[in-house]
DNA sequence: GCTGAAAATGCAATCGTTTGCATTCCTAGG
DNA sequence: CCTAGGAATGCAAACGATTGCATTTTCAGC
């Protein structure tokens, strides 16, 4: 059925003015609540635009101002798969972000960056689109990054700083947190602790970092530890582990890289008749809102994700404002549940 | 620390024109792959803005145009007591809408309403920022809906189709959906099964029309039914069930409105020391990605958002085009796990 | 009633594109 | 060599707001 042309058009600013007899300017200044005009005549200005359901033209607006009024959050998926946006933390980190920008009165404007993925950053960037950008995890993009962040300062990214970076990242203590929760697998009792994920993207890098550092501080020998290099799906990381468990290589425990792959891996190892905690313990990364309803429920390094992304926004309205705020931490937070199961009897 | 000013000034149109020595409109032909412009200068003009890392300005071109390529997806919270955006329901269908509109070159503008809600459905259209908008769920804006698609076309909005009504839902067979899951745990011999949910919201109460057929269906004395209005947090959910186990009002089964309350139901009455789905069978609605890892794994009523949100996008493009697509229903599924336990000996 | 300064308003340029129309540049045909 | 015609290009006017500056209005003080 074809549209019987309903499509009214929206009222500009030029009608409001003739409707109260005056200019364009003025009416632009009293909806700014500018003093230059008379009290009487803003109020009178207002009501009509309010009662003719008025309301400025955000693009003109923002042509002649020079900004937008919108943060562009960026989701790089260099390593899915799949197209959807199904990756909890992601999405978890999102909604954390959406509030924290609308609170602001910002717009927010969401991008998925899937491969092949060349010039996305300059691009989105010289579009004029947003004001600022927001990178949800350096995925393989650390190099385009960089670049981007030697003109461009209204950029904020979520994940691990790298030696001699430029560019401004939040992130959790990856190698503290990672640490904490190998040693508590090693006082448990475990011998064989996997690490599962790939070291080569930054965050894995540091929390594999930490694995190691947990392993040496027990004079652990260094034979016993394992990578698996597995993306971060929740399909090639069950793949991956029924690889492993097949190939017959000893192991008690696995930390994950997130807690995605976590699940993922309790899935294979059930499959596989072996039992969690009992058979193998598994620790994750990230504790997102999945991890306490699993079954078992999850022993996870928790980031702090609401407080992450209020972080980040703050670091990039700074950025905004013309400050040159540096990187930052947050801490990490061992959380026990059942996955890890209790002390194992010598 | 100061920046120390970097921000270079990204380039404009007639900064490509006077290195390629031609006019602004030509550069405007040229990148628009016009064949007006010769051949040879279009690829010169075209190499020459590669270089310089030249991107159309889409404020710019947005405001000549009378068109952004944006789309905005709107979150009414109507209900929700907290700001965060946590609802796996609404996350995972951001997430495939998200997928649906970037396939089509479309940027997607994120908009959380939270209460008052006064006036956000007209403003954002008059605003425009976006040039069609989709709204997920209808939360308690019903009239506000009808009101504004009297003159505004690309509105689509996720849903229950109510009589009269004359925006574009899209949505599940919510009654038929309800009335299959109800008469499952009929079958299953469940005797007093109470509905967990406020009617009172447009689909709830489809869902709920579903559950009344199923017990008239069966003959079961009406007085079996029990209704808790119970908006849709987890905490309020929790709160609600907790009441209900005190009452003593007996019942064997629950039939929840969605499965993030389900979930809390389950909680509530395990931590009552009854057992799921020994003492209390529950049903939930949504299938959302967490209730296959629940404890028990959650039956459920699935809606298949994934082509749900292509539904809508699509719908709504045709809208854009001129055309005046009517609402749609899509099937509903019932998936059966563990939470509503094996046939009740009788 | 006049003057002058303050208060209120309007003019016109601007933001960076796109595009209808006018103009210029070719080139082929005579 | 001239001309008609098409091909290529440029001019200038939008798009809908904001704002520096000039101008008008107002009104107190004399």
């Amino acid at each position: 059925m074809k549209s019987k042309g309903g499509h009214r058009a929206p009222a500009k600013m030029a009608d409001i003015a003739s409707m109260a007899g005056v200019s364009p300017s003025t009416v632009s200044r009293a909806l700014a609540g500018s003093p230059l005009v008379a009290k009487k005549k803003r109020d009178e200005i207002m009501r009509l635009a309010r009662e003719a359901g008025y309301v400025v033209n955000s693009t003109a607006r923002n042509l002649r101002l020079k900004r937008t009024e919108t943060i562009s959050v960026v989701i790089p998926l260099a390593h899915e798969a799949s197209q959807p946006l199904t990756d909890p933390f992601f999405v978890e980190m999102l909604g954390y972000l959406a509030d924290a920008i609308t609170q602001r009165g910002y717009g927010v404007l969401l991008q998925k960056i899937v491969p092949p993925m060349n010039d996305w950053l300059p691009n989105l960037v010289a579009s004029g689109r947003s004001d600022g950008v927001i990178v949800i995890g350096q995925s393989t993009e650390h190099q385009a990054l960089e670049e981007v962040s030697s003109y461009y300062r209204p950029l904020v990214v979520w994940g691990a700083p790298a030696a001699g970076q430029t560019y401004c990242t939040v992130g959790t203590d990856n190698t503290g947190g990672a640490t904490r929760a190998v040693e508590h697998l090693i006082g448990l009792g475990r011998q064989r602790i996997v690490f599962f994920g790939d070291p080569s993207l930054p965050e894995i890098g540091l929390r594999y970092e930490g694995y190691l550092a947990a392993l040496e501080n027990a004079s652990r020998p260094l034979e016993a530890k394992h990578i698996v290099p597995a993306h971060l799906t929740a399909d090639t990381a069950y793949a991956a582990m029924s690889n492993l468990l097949a190939s017959k290589v000893p192991f008690d425990a696995v930390f994950a890289a997130s807690d995605l792959i976590a699940l993922s891996a309790i899935q294979a190892i059930t499959a596989a008749g072996l039992t969690v905690p009992g058979d193998v313990a598994v620790v994750g990364f990230d504790d997102i809102s999945l991890a306490v309803h699993s079954n078992p429920a999850l022993t996870t390094v928790r980031q702090d994700l609401e407080r992450g992304a209020r972080t980040m926004v703050e670091r990039l309205f700074e950025r905004l404002a013309g400050d040159d705020s540096p990187s930052v931490t947050l801490p990490a937070e061992l959380i026990i549940r059942e996955s890890c199961g209790a002390k194992v009897r010598s």
